[in-house]
DNA sequence: TTGCATACATACATGCATGAATGTATATTA
DNA sequence: TAATATACATTCATGCATGTATGTATGCAA
């Protein structure tokens, strides 16, 4: 088996990076070796260094493969149409709560994302090359704030909240809520203490601001 | 310099883990050898080795030393004579802020915990010898639940609630709240995101909550 | 004060993991 | 169809990190 057509070679990509997420769950990533990710996409070590530098920058194509959709999701499950008068999700709040269910909707179905996440939470060490990770994570974060804000600063105007409550507090305690149950949600693997119960707790979190 | 006394071997174990702290938190725990932590310690692999089997037994040592405390700390905080009729924390929803904002306080104060924070969240994978610390988060998770429901039930017969949210809903949103708020606060290494308001955080949280 | 246990330091053998260098066969292009 | 770039596989040199084994000097107990 040698060289492969253009379209051949990105199916060679895809695999490592599919190999690279399943042998980093199981055995962290530091521990995990280019040698057992290549063996477990069926190529050798050369493979993995002709499409990749290193093992980090492998880790970041598969991260990027996963959350940059996600973070294009956000924009549009909590923005668009927000000051349509037509807009087909006229409740504010309903918002938050779906784009919030669905997150954790996707996290159900698709084993990429839950396994991306579940590596990205408890299976890797964020220092050195891995460190700007989480100046990424930090900025996500910020971005995701700003737009709750937004979204709680519609509920206010259409009065179906609190108004003793600012739309900023309220945005940085439904992000602080949701960072805890993705971490929580992750963890449990037996869905036995949070998995079984994500949607009932956004529900209640978000009714939990209606007047 | 050989053989010391008991205190002597005791104080060289102590600072075997504040080494071993220190050089977690900047290389990560998989990066670390060994080597690197005698050296820091002022002592060879031989004294590591002496007081402990192998670098997962001495994370343990070192994790323990700053959860144990944490935890008895949680039983007094939130559940210490809350049935009593003289309780000089009258108000259970104060009782709940107090301790919330107490753990911040720690974390502030206290380096050893600020740092050991840090490596658990983002300079350690939780496989193979280390995956046995993620049962115990989510059990220690299950009792911070549980007492914060009792709290909540407190306040809840006390009337200072609505009563359309269950104290149970209460306790995990609280829970999940500062699950989220600890992990921003750790990250948010330089302050300007969320340690530098995370005190008027915990209270719009808690005040969110009464009636 | 003899003997053993303790608290380390030193030395050694082994085993990966990495990165680069090189080999090679085939697409692709001119 | 010849030349070159591509997509890998193979080989090699090097460098830790680990665990264990052994050395050693001293505290302590009988």
């Amino acid at each position: 088996m040698v060289r492969k057509t253009k379209e051949d070679a990105e199916i060679t990509r895809q695999r490592i990076i599919n190999a690279a997420r399943e042998v980093f769950l199981t055995k962290g990533v530091s521990r995990t070796s280019l040698e057992q990710i290549a063996t477990h996409a069926g190529v050798t070590r050369g493979a993995v260094y002709w499409h990749f530098e290193n093992k980090s920058q492998l880790f970041h194509a598969m991260r990027e493969q996963v959350f940059l959709p996600l973070i294009d999701r956000m924009d549009g499950a909590l923005l668009a149409d927000i000051d349509n008068v037509d807009d087909p999700v006229a409740d504010p709040l309903k918002r938050i709560e779906n784009f919030l269910a669905g997150t954790i909707q996707i996290l159900n179905d698709d084993q990429e994302t839950r396994q991306t996440y579940e590596i990205m939470m408890s299976k890797c060490e964020y220092v050195d090359e891995f460190a700007t990770v989480l100046q990424q994570i930090l900025n996500n974060c910020s971005g995701m704030i700003e737009k709750l804000e937004q979204v709680y600063e519609k509920a206010h105007q259409k009065g179906l909240i609190n108004p003793t409550h600012s739309p900023a507090q309220l945005a940085m305690d439904t992000h602080l809520f949701f960072s805890g149950l993705l971490h929580m949600w992750v963890k449990d693997t037996d869905g036995t203490r949070f998995r079984n119960q994500a949607y009932a707790l956004i529900s209640a979190h978000v009714n939990l601001r209606r007047k």
